[in-house]
DNA sequence: GTTGAGCGTT
């Protein structure tokens, strides 16, 4: 038997309404200027976050958008599903965290998820997949200890 | 304006 405690806590698949929405699969050239305009239309935003990757200083490709109503919330979330912003069709939903994580002191302990040297994943979910032709020039790119050549292009009957 | 899928830096 489930504890009735959990009935409250959001999960992934089941978040908990409330002013906080979560954007996700923007485009990494969306502003937060944009949202904040898109989002104005169903009522007042306390705040548009873009979540930047810190390395690269780039978009992740998802934000949150705080509504000073729960209500407004809800409608933005149900009419902005499946928008689509700057080429990519976006999904809204009520963020199951509620806030960023608060700063932590000295360096990061945990386990590197993302090879930024590399350019992809490692030991991850990718093996046995197909690569898409960007990542496998630049992959052939690297493995070549070299810039962009056009040939590989010609010769993969790509680009 | 380069990938995939993604719930968070102050």
């Amino acid at each position: 038997p489930m504890s009735s405690r959990r009935r409250h806590v959001g999960s992934r698949d089941n978040p908990q309404p409330s002013r906080c929405l979560g954007i996700f699969g923007l485009s990494i050239y969306t502003t937060e200027q944009q949202l904040h305009h898109i989002m104005s239309k169903y009522g007042p935003v306390e705040r548009v976050q873009v979540v930047i990757d810190a390395k690269t200083g780039r978009s992740r490709g998802f934000s949150f958008v705080y509504f000073e109503s729960s209500e407004d919330a809800k409608v933005a979330k149900e009419q902005c599903t499946g928008m689509e912003i700057d080429g990519r069709r976006i999904r809204v939903d009520f963020s199951i965290t509620q806030r960023a994580h608060t700063p932590t002191p000295g360096i990061y302990m945990g386990k590197p998820t993302y090879d930024y040297y590399g350019g992809g994943y490692r030991g991850g979910g990718y093996r046995g997949r197909s690569p898409s032709p960007y990542y496998r020039r630049r992959r052939y790119e690297r493995s070549r200890s070299r810039s962009y050549s056009p040939r590989y292009d010609e010769e993969r009957g790509i680009g």
